[in-house]
DNA sequence: CTGTTAGCGCGTTCAT
DNA sequence: ATGAACGCGCTAACAG
């Protein structure tokens, strides 16, 4: 790897000079700036970007941490903002955290540590207040899919209650009375939100919570079915099953199919958040779009705009969610 | 963030001491080495990697470069490789090539001008000139999913003319005579690779390849839906169809549907692949195994043996695929 | 407009 | 066993 020093040696110039013309902040003299462009070209020249950012203490690259690297809801936030960032001339750091509090510590302060100019962090398993201190250390960096309320203004989050409420309200609507309820791990903010948002609509028809039609899952598919087939069991007057997210409405499907019931003329299922799968389920999901893909790009704007200032579009911190109808959802059956 | 040379006054010792604690690699008394450990904790000090990277010329940091980082395949790749380092101390860079040659060689200008210690590429854009070009310049990296003879000990490939022989084998041993094949852009080697075992396939059992049964599609979901249709309503009595991927597949399922076909008894159709959705499509899928798990492990252990010296579990570089038998491939309906 | 110089934070000789 | 000093490759004052 050629360096700077010989650039500015085969040029004729000084070193500073080089990096003058590379980074167009000082105004050089056309005739010189060939005779280095010249020489960058000749010996196939690429700055260091780890010495830039050691000497500059700017790195133009943005950490990312997420639970998982697999899965479609996370392919499809990173693969936004990687878009994003690489038509504005960033790079991206990612980091998986797994949703345990040290790797996700860990895994921010390798980030910082890299020098990243600034993070997107999808974490779970962190504290509030862990947060707040990364704030007041100046940490630059913005919250997915969390609120926290000391840093509102960097927080891009879905209205995960009122999803909630707009699926159980879309099972009410279509005439159920009886549902079961299927959630994510409770201690995760947004199953905790969208579990709220389900009673609010149940309180709302006039209709009572019941611990004989919840079932606690993890968010996968596995616990989707179990939970199924639990509830089904338990109380077979169960109409409805409303899943917290699409994989485990996929293992539901799975469960029911096995149980005889017909879809969903027997027995109506709900998702929530839209995945990319979740139109090849057969029947196709009904589920609460998540809109991923916005959000992730929101987060980018954010950083561009406060973190390099640039101009972006309006941003938006708070999306929302919407029903996205397809085949999985009927009429509640007559009763018998 | 302190520096090391704050520990170093809070511990009353030289700067090089403090580096050596660190670094476990010269002795030091223990009663120094406790008090920078004590001063170390105190700071919350952690090294600036950036600093180290560019003072011992190693990063810890491996770089990874692939198509996309959303679907199913790569999400899976790119979570093994990033577990396999996690566990032994490494971190992982990843960069977006967009099977574009330009952003290709982009992502790996970047991954080397982040002092990367090792690259892992899967990569379709670039030419294997290009890849050898790499070699001769001492860049270390494994190739994912391509091989290239003169790097054939740092290429790690399915065989993927094998598992396109035994898709189309496992059609004509359920009695079909009349196959459709949906293809990936042919100028993948991967696509081409799979399409030649077809047709060995087909030989071997006195067929000959037939420009109407073939339809070039573009790995994703909607080029099966048209392939399908186009190859069903040109020729009807087609009573399989094999798909190059799964995402292809699950669009012909969609296409079959729609025009009428019963599945699997019908129409068959094969898979390739079996990403992890492939079971949540109706029928469930049949398919193709792509051991992609197995496969990101393995380049991670390459590198780890290569570029660390680590010791690790023997090594494997072409990996086999194998048929997965679900419900989506049924016996060729009698001639009519 | 351009060259000189001093760090950025750390690893690593070479002495001691 | 430990400290002083140099250099990794580059940016950012400061002169001129």
């Amino acid at each position: 790897m050629a360096t700077i020093y010989e650039v500015s040696k085969l040029a004729g110039v000084s070193l500073a000079t080089v990096s003058r013309v590379l980074n167009k902040n000082t105004p050089v003299r056309e005739e010189t700036r060939l005779k280095v462009l010249a020489a960058v070209e000749k010996l196939g020249y690429q700055p260091n970007s780890v010495a830039q950012s050691l000497a500059s203490n700017r790195s133009n690259s943005i950490g990312i941490v997420v639970p998982e690297l697999n899965g479609p809801f996370f392919g499809t936030l990173l693969s936004d903002i990687e878009n994003r960032f690489r038509q504005a001339g960033k790079h991206v750091i990612i980091a998986a955290g797994h949703s345990d509090e040290k790797l996700e510590k860990d895994s921010i302060a390798f980030l910082q540590s890299r020098n990243c100019d600034a993070l997107i962090l999808h974490v779970e398993a962190v504290s509030d207040d862990y947060l707040v201190e990364l704030m007041q250390k100046k940490v630059r960096f913005v919250l997915i899919n969390r609120f926290v309320a000391p840093l509102y203004d960097r927080c891009i989050t879905l209205n995960n209650q009122h999803g909630g409420y707009l699926a159980t309200r879309h099972i009410l609507e279509h005439g159920h009375r009886h549902i079961g309820y299927i959630s994510g791990p409770m201690w995760k903010h947004d199953a905790d939100q969208r579990y709220k948002g389900h009673i609010r609509a149940l309180t709302e028809f006039g209709l009572e919570p019941s611990e004989q039609r919840f079932y606690e899952g993890d968010y996968h598919e596995k616990s989707g079915e179990t939970g199924a087939r639990i509830l089904l069991e338990n109380d077979p007057s169960i109409t409805a099953l409303v899943c917290a997210n699409d994989e485990m409405a996929a293992g539901a499907l799975t469960a029911a199919r096995e149980l005889g019931r017909e879809l969903p003329a027997d027995l109506s299922i709900m998702g929530f958040d839209n995945v990319n799968f979740s139109h090849y389920t057969h029947p196709k999901l009904t589920t609460v779009n998540y809109p991923v893909g916005g959000m992730g790009e929101m987060a980018a704007q954010l950083i561009l705009k406060r973190v390099y200032d640039q101009k972006v579009d309006a941003i938006q911190t708070v999306f929302e969610p919407r029903v996205i109808e397809r085949c999985s959802v009927g009429p509640a059956p007559d009763e018998a």
